[in-house]
This record gives structure tokens, sequence and C-alpha cells, in this order.
RNA sequence: GUGAGUGUAGCCCAGUGGUCUAAGGCGCCAGGUUGUGGCCCUGGAGAUCGAGGGUUCAAAUCCCUCCACUCACCCCA
């Protein structure tokens, strides 16, 4: 018998670690609602071209991290590597276009990538990603980078910081890439093995090189915020406007770029203090050329997302307390087989007014049963046995005071109410 | 895809060739109170020692291969 495991860098979620994955998704709901975003969720799989496209066929991504099988019928498909292709290719298949715009919506959605595992480095990992189509101007980047760090900071995050740049757009990003290999080539002997390959395939990524001599000179490259058409300069100018009246303080990184090739213009990052070599919790941008790209009218747009398990381990590294779960906190104990059926007679009323409660275990003593309430961490235990069963009553045990007391069997909603039962606490 | 480290019950781990039919702690189950939890005491279940192959009279222990995990690179959330 072969032993069956979760694949390679999958995880299952248990129950004790449950009370997180609320608190992420409940917070993503909250604050979307008050933004003003609606919900969509896309198919896991697509078409392939459709990433190939989108996200860009000289990327990792796309190069060697894709999920892609061929279905019954000889289609290729992909596994999601990225919530943003995806959402644009709805946008477009049902015409949002004629919604009033921009349109805005958001995510909760696992993402694949064939990539090796780490901590905070899944090859199944989930995000929360919003985006905005339909709108270039700059007050929608403040507007996605401010709830971008509203919800770290609703879930309890700090230490973070938010890293900002400019890339560009087709018209100046050309001439800005030959500024930087014109910089670059006088010095290629320097470079490490890896850079001189980024020369040739994609000179943007020289700048995120960690080679200690790179970085020295990545530090003193051209920044692309400084080869900006007037109409980028513009933009970024603004948003830093904008992001100055909300108090949000970023960092201008001119070595941020980012690693798909959908990016125009704004691109950021937010990052934490520090949790091993996965710097990133979340990051977004400007896109204005993925819809064209993948056959829709072009309409720019701009979007943000963060990786669930990321911030999780955050959450638990800087021991940010989210609320627990609700559960039941009663349990209902039986001795003898009548008191079994009247047990489960009270048990379900129980349930059908609401109030949660589980079920002694059959042919279990009343001590197991008990022992079992009280690892289970429930509050207070109703017992019914052959002497309740005379007297048509029950009794109410409370495990936290020890206290118990015998009352009227038609009397135990209100008896359970009268403890303050926090049934979800 | 590259490099390094690790792998013994659900969890933490002892054990570095024979005394290992693998020890201890947590947790779980049960008894001590034949209708009462937590503390305490006692007992029990639970391990093909990551998998496969090899060396040896003898392997958890040495060697090889594979798998997985962790870390770093790469890249990203």
């Amino acid at each position: 018998m072969p032993v069956f495991k979760a694949p390679r860098g999958t995880r299952d979620i248990l129950p004790e670690e449950a009370c997180y994955w609320d608190w992420v998704t409940s917070v993503s709901k909250n604050l979307c609602r008050n933004y003003g975003y609606g919900r969509i969720e896309t198919p896991m799989f697509e078409a392939t071209g459709l990433f190939s496209r989108g996200v860009g066929e000289g990327t990792d991504i796309v190069e060697k991290e894709m999920y892609t099988f061929e279905d019954r019928g000889g289609s290729s498909l992909t596994l999601r590597p990225e919530g943003t292709a995806p959402v644009c290719r709805a946008y477009i298949e049902h015409g949002m276009a004629s919604l009033p715009q921009p349109v805005r919506v958001y995510y909760l959605a696992p993402a694949f990538r064939y990539e090796r595992p780490q901590a905070g480095r899944m090859r199944q990992h989930h995000q929360f990603g919003c985006e905005v189509i339909g709108d270039a101007s700059a007050l929608i980047d403040a507007e996605v980078i401010s709830l971008a760090w509203q919800f770290f900071e609703k879930l309890g995050l700090r230490k973070l910081t938010l890293k900002l740049n400019s890339i560009g757009c087709d018209k100046c990003r050309p001439g800005y890439i030959e500024t930087l290999k014109a910089y670059y080539e006088p010095r290629i002997e320097k470079l490490c093995d890896d850079c001189a390959v980024r020369m040739k395939k994609n000179p943007l990524r020289l700048l995120d090189c960690k080679e200690s001599a790179c970085q020295y000179m990545a530090d003193n490259a051209p920044r692309s915020a400084d080869c900006l058409c007037p109409e980028c300069l513009e933009h970024f100018n603004s948003l830093k406007g904008y992001l100055d009246l909300a108090g949000l303080e970023y960092d201008v990184t001119h070595r941020l770029v980012r690693g798909l090739d959908y990016y125009t213009r704004t691109v950021f990052e937010i990052q934490p203090e520090s949790t091993g070599s996965q710097s990133t919790i979340g990051g977004g941008g400007r896109y204005d050329r993925l819809i064209e790209q993948i056959g829709g009218r072009p309409t720019p747009a701009i979007g943000f997302a963060a990786g669930i398990e990321r911030i999780i381990l955050n959450l638990k590294d800087q021991n940010v307390c989210v609320p627990g779960t609700g559960s039941a906190r009663i349990l209902i104990a039986h001795t003898g087989e009548e008191a079994r059926s009247e047990a489960f007679s009270v048990y379900s009323a129980l349930q059908c007014s609401g109030i949660g409660a589980i079920i002694g275990a059959e042919g279990k003593s009343l001590k197991a049963q008990l022992r079992q309430a009280n690892n289970l961490d429930m509050k207070m235990v109703v017992i019914i046995g052959p002497e309740e069963m005379e007297e048509e009553a029950v009794v109410v045990r409370d495990l936290e005071t020890g206290t118990q007391k015998k009352i009227d069997r038609r009397l135990l909603a209100d008896a359970l109410s009268a403890f303050r039962i926090n049934i979800s606490g």
C-alpha cells in the first residue's frame, strides 16, 4: 500500500489554523465592501495562451513554472499561476467595458506555480487580489495602494514598508532600457553570470540582483523615474501627491521592477521587516496594455495581490491575536439507552434554535464524556441519565465554575441563555 | 533548475554497528470514584526508525539511489 501525502509544495489547512484564514478572508471582504469592490472568481484553469500572452513569454512564470496539461479534448490548459490575466479575460468576455467605469473587483483564490518549495513559497498558494479596470488616472493608483496598505493595517501587521517606483510606458521605457544598457555595457566584465544573461534577456532585472558587486552598480545605475516621458512623470508625481495626502509613507525604490511583463508606469511592493528570504507579502502595479494584449480594446488598469500564506507567517511571527473560530461550547452527555434518545432530542432542539452543541459519544462513561468536554474546551455540559429521565429534568453543569444544577427539561434553553453561553467565542 | 543541511509514534525528541522485540516527554484512550472533567497516581494504544537497494554473522546506526522537509540561489505572493 502506498502512503499518500499531500503533493510537494501543497499543504492542508487544518482546523487549528483556520482562525488565521477566517481572519484574512473576513478582513479582505469587509475592506473591499467599504471600497466598493465586487467579488469575482474565475476558473482555476484557463487556456494556456492567456498566460503566455498576458504574463509574457519571457517570464519565469511562463517559461518554467506553469502547470500546463492537455485535457481529453486536446486543449492546452494551465492552472492559474496568477490572478490578473483571468480577471481581464472575464472583463472582456462579459462586456464589462459597458459597465460604469472603472470596474472594481477582488478575488480570493489559489494560484499554482511549479517551483522549489520553501517557507513562504508553495506550489499551491492563495492570493487576495483586487483590480480596477478602465481608469488611467493616478487617483486610482492611489486608491489601490491605500486599499492594499489598509488591508495590512487592519490585519494587524506592523513594521511594513511600501516600495514604489514607475517603470514608464511603451513610449519611454525602450529609451530607458537603452540608457540602462549603455550604462552596463562598459561594466559587463564585472557582472555576475546571472546578470550577463539578464543583460540580454531582461535588462530591467539587472537592477534587483543580490550580488554585492552588482548591487553597487545597480544602485548607481540610471533610474527609470528620471527617464519618464512627460505624461508618465506627471502621473508619477500626482500619485506621490495623493499618497502624501493620504498620509502614506513610501520609499521610492528605483531598483523595484517586477517579474511580470505586463506592468507599466506604477509598480509597488509591500515588504515585512523580514521573514526568511521572502521579502514581499503583497505587490502590484499598473498594466495599461494587458487587456489589448489578450484581445480587448485598449483599457488601462491597475491591480494588487497579496499572498495569504505569507501573511499568516507574518501574523504568527508578529504574534498578532486573531479572533477564534466560532465553535460549539456545550456538550450533551448521556448515560443509558433511553437517555441517549432523549439527549439526541434535546440536542436537535438546541440546534434548531441556533444554540451550538455537540453530542456525547455513544457507549462512553459519563466520566469519559466530561473529560472529552474538558479537552474540547466546552463551557457547559448538559447531563441526562436515568435519574433525569424519571424526573423529566436535566443537569446543567458549568465547567468553569464546577457548579451544576438540576432543572426542568423545558427550561433548558432559557437556562443556557441565562448562563450567557458565548457560542461564538 | 543549482548548492547546503535534515528525516526515529499525531507533536518534541534519546539512541552513531550487537544490551533496540527502539527510551523519555506532550497529546490521545482507560482505570483509580459502578452518575461527574481539570490536578495527581497507574495502565494502554500508537513506530514497516522517510522509501528502496547494498555492506556485514549483525544496520535506526555504515554506503548508494530515490523521496520529502528546511535554508540559500533563482523568482515571486
